[in-house]
DNA sequence: TAGATTGTTAATCGATTAACAATC
DNA sequence: TAGATTGTTAATCGATTAACAATC
């Protein structure tokens, strides 16, 4: 699918942001695009959305620019959003709870198939059409269902037991909540964290040394 | 405080994870670690750790290596985690609650003050000891208690002018959980963006290519 | 055709890694 | 002292920016 085979993670990183704007732009009935209009609009360089985008192949025109609707489209197959990978949410605390309340799996590429806890008083209760279960069926479940992703909002001291029973039953990405850290362990795993903690101590460093002295986009997360 | 005025941010959002690890390590009672030893752990390189470390300061002892409790002190204060910056929440939502009720504010430098809401039925009450007030009073409020830090957790069409008001009224830093883009239009204002489709879209990305398409460090949040 | 803007190559810049002298 | 490990400089690597020929 991709055009060469190594892009780096900093572009591929860039791609929601891109596809988010675009999406933008479309419900605004902008149906083209140039370069440099883009990169006004989203603080990049103009250089930077080219380079980016060739990763993938030459999806502009000459003398023209994008389409927004069709560029939105590619880079939304590249990403991978048309897909219904089955998902579950491990932990269904506030966070698994916001998340399956917030998050629109189906637009992203996904299907959430299932929640796990291990609150007797909320399993066979609902969020949004999705069960929660006993996380002892966890093993049961998988499978049958097979889930590619697993979301990890459980407490620290849980998630250690938790990841390695899913590494076991061929889960194959983490979108991890917990502050345990996967990625040394698990190193075929794609693993996606949110240190939700991280981000708020690196703004905390932010405001304290306002006026430049951080280098470099200050909004990468 | 810093040796260097220009510290990048690649090294910044590195000390997070620092100040995590050498906190397990404190717990664990280990008292020493090499640059080596804790790069192991970390799945990075001695070199890069010893290179963000002196960023900031020689907190190592040649032949020894480092003091896991002082360097995480060392670090702690450079995130700026003994602070009391006054924060607040708008938006009472499923993730502004989830916020409010995990996150630890008070061990990350901030203290929170105040939240906000449209929702009539839940003005007045409480989220862990903070008062729920309607966003109408948000200027009143802020004259009074100057919050430096607004953690936004609106829905998209609101953002744009709970941002506007909020940095009129002085706001340093933003936690944008918002499908809103702030970085362009408040570029004097620290933005830190948590947009966890973006994290999504790119697990879906991963997990697609799994196999070493995609090249840098998979881990990167 | 002339103007605009891409795709792509070359130049620059910054971040990471390697090496080693300093020193505990 | 000898061994270990830092702090720091130099080398490498990768990512971003600039430039421009290709072409719509």
């Amino acid at each position: 699918m991709s055009k060469h085979e190594h892009v780096s993670l900093s572009v591929i990183r860039r791609l929601p942001r891109y596809y988010r704007f675009l999406g933008d732009l479309v419900k605004s009935s902008v149906s083209r695009i140039s370069s440099r209009e883009l990169s006004q609009r989203m603080g990049l360089t103009a250089s930077q959305i080219r380079q980016d985008l060739n990763c993938f192949g030459g999806f502009g025109q000459q003398g023209y620019g994008y389409n927004t609707r069709s560029l939105q489209g590619e880079i939304g197959s590249i990403l991978g959003v048309g897909g219904e990978y089955p998902a579950i949410i491990v932990g269904a605390g506030n966070i698994g709870r916001a998340i399956a309340s917030n998050i629109d799996f189906g637009n992203m590429g996904f299907n959430l198939v299932g929640i796990f806890d291990v609150n007797p008083e909320i399993i066979g209760t609902k969020i949004k059409d999705v069960t929660i279960h006993d996380i002892s069926s966890l093993e049961e479940f998988c499978k049958k269902k097979h889930p590619m992703i697993a979301v990890l909002t459980t407490p620290r001291d849980a998630a250690p037991d938790i990841a390695e029973r899913l590494a076991k039953l061929g889960i194959v990405g983490f979108w991890n909540f917990s502050h345990y850290d996967l990625s040394v362990k698990y190193p075929n795993i794609a693993v996606e964290n949110v240190h939700l903690g991280d981000s708020l101590m690196t703004l905390c460093y932010m405001i304290k040394n306002i006026g430049g002295e951080v280098t470099g986009d200050t909004n990468n997360v």
